[in-house]
Order: C-alpha cells, then structure tokens, then sequence
DNA sequence: ACAGGATCCTGGGGGC
DNA sequence: TGCCCCCAGGATCCTG
C-alpha cells in the first residue's frame, strides 16, 4: 500500500482542496463492501459539513470536521483518495463520491482491491480511543532513543517485522523498511534484541532519513498510488534494494538478493548489510535456513 | 511471544 | 491470443 510518505503526500496535497470546502453530500459509486461498510446513517452526519482539518497518523488519513467528527480513511493497497473535477468520469472501482460545496469538484475513494476502509468516528475522543485499542505506535520522526532502544531489545523478533509493526513505530511498509535497512547497514533477518545503542541508534535515524526523503518525492509509484490530486510519486527512483534484485548494490556492487522473510519480500545486500554473530546466532541460523530464496 | 500461513481482493506479468 | 500461476505497497486472524 501507500506507505507513511504516500499518506502524508496525499494529506498534502488534499489539505488546501478540502479545509474550508463542505462535504455536501456522500455518493456509494459501488455496492461492493471495502475493508470497513460504509454505514448509511453517516450519510446525513456528513452532509454539509465544513472540513476544518486534513491530517495524518501512521498510515491513516483524518479528515476533520465541524463537532470533531473525523472522516478516517485508511488506503489498504491500492487505494486512492482525490479531489476531481466532477465533470471527470468515475473511473473503475470508486466506491465513495463526495461532492463538494456546490459541485463542481469531488472528493473521490477508489480502491482496486478494497483492503481500505473509510469511516466516521463521532469524536476525536474516540478515534483516539481505537487508535489506542489497537496499539498504533509512535510516529517515526523524532522517536525517543531510549524508546526505541527498549522495543528492539525486549523482542526477539527480527528487524524487518519490527519495523513493519504498527505498534512498534506507525508508518513503515515493506518499502520503507527494506530501504531502512539498508540506509543502517542491517540485516533484515537480525534479531531486534542483538543491536548494540549504536545500531539501534542508526537504524532509528535511518527510518527518518528515508522516510523524509521519500516525503520530499512525492513518495512512490509502483502501480496504483497517485497523489491527491492525482500526481505520481517519484521516490520509486532512488530505490536502493527494493525491487533491485541481481543489481548491483549502490554502495559495494555485490548483487542485491530478495529473500522471503515475516512473511515479505526482503531485498538487501548480503555484503553490507552481514549478519555478525552474537549469543543469538543459532536462532538467527534457524532463521536464515527457514529462508526462502525467490526468483 | 512469535513465526508463518491463510485470508480479504483485483490486475498485471511471465511462462507455456 | 489465451490460460494458468504467481506476485503485489496492508492488516488481521489462526495455528503450531
């Protein structure tokens, strides 16, 4: 899916289309179910309107409105949240058409393969009560070191599912992980709890660094992610492994290898990013022997 | 507690 | 051209 750069790329480029318009009605452009139903009561909560706020958190997008009502879309795989032209035909698999103000435009939610949601939450309070419920972590930027550095070495997981937790730090996808750690120099088989404050303190800079970069690009566009108003990213460019397979790593020329690992694709380079050994190395060898290599 | 698999979906690409 | 299989940026549930 879009990724922490994608969603906040969409934030930005929704938030001056949208704060100040009105939501003036919701079309259902489908019938088909998305991750979350589409409740027919919040039809008349939303008409009229004012959007008084665009924000993200995690992967989430928060689109506030008058009474702390929150229209709270999250774009699964390969959803997309625009404002069109309302005279733009619907393309395949919209399932939600805002009109705003006096119609001219619309807020539009397409999603392919409907692993997104939208959804009304009545109040700040209780968006905030789900988000709790379901343990969404800290945003990445800014992230407390000695946070960090306790996450990592109270699990014995490795580090690719610990950055792809949204408990553990809110935004990482499969991208942004495997482009971390490769930016820290880190195996993505290596196990959280081995890191040294060194390590751990790289890897935390390295989320930032990647992550802000991939903002200043506009993220990236592999298939279906497009901006809010509808511009690819550009990020995809400057992909150091992910995707890279048998090309040469960027920094050593060895050949970037993909190995199936928590359950995702992993690229990494085998020759920067060594797995040293420590008092965990047997279970990171099991580990590494369940591997699969792919392609 | 954690790994790993299956699941929800559609579409694109590769192999034959 | 067509068919079949595999793969995909996420999240969640279930099993071992």
């Amino acid at each position: 899916m879009p990724e922490l750069p994608e969603v906040e790329t969409v934030v930005r480029d929704l938030r001056p289309l949208l704060v100040g318009h009105h939501l003036t009605a919701v079309k259902q452009a489908s019938r088909q179910a998305l991750r979350t139903r589409w409740r027919p009561a919040w039809n008349a909560e939303i008409a009229g309107q004012r959007v008084g706020s665009v924000e993200r958190r995690g992967k989430w997008i928060l689109i506030g409105l008058e009474a702390e009502k929150t229209l709270v879309v999250h774009l699964g795989m390969t959803g997309q949240l625009t404002v069109t032209p309302s005279t733009q035909p619907v393309a395949t698999h919209t399932h939600l058409i805002f009109p705003l103000d006096e119609g001219e435009q619309h807020l539009r939610f397409r999603d392919i393969r409907r692993f997104g949601s939208v959804s009304l939450y009545p109040s700040r309070q209780e968006l905030e009560d789900y988000f709790v419920a379901s343990g969404l972590g800290p945003e990445p930027f800014d992230l407390p070191a000695k946070y960090w550095r306790d996450c990592l070495r109270a699990t014995k997981r490795c580090l690719k599912a610990v950055l792809l937790d949204q408990g553990v730090v809110a935004g990482v996808g499969n991208i942004y992980a495997d482009e971390s750690l490769f930016q820290a120099r880190l195996h993505p088989a290596r196990l959280a709890c081995d890191l040294d404050n060194a390590e751990a303190d790289r890897l935390r800079r390295a989320v930032a660094v990647v992550l802000r970069r991939a903002i200043e690009r506009r993220g990236s566009s592999i298939r279906d992610y497009v901006g809010g108003s509808g511009l690819q990213g550009e990020y995809q460019n400057e992909f150091r492994v992910y995707g890279r397979t048998g090309d040469p790593c960027p920094r050593c020329d060895a050949a970037i290898v993909c190995q199936r690992l928590a359950g995702r694709s992993s690229h990494f380079c085998p020759t920067c990013q060594k797995i040293p050994t420590t008092k965990h190395t047997k279970h990171t060898k099991k580990i590494k022997t369940n591997l699969k290599t792919t392609r």
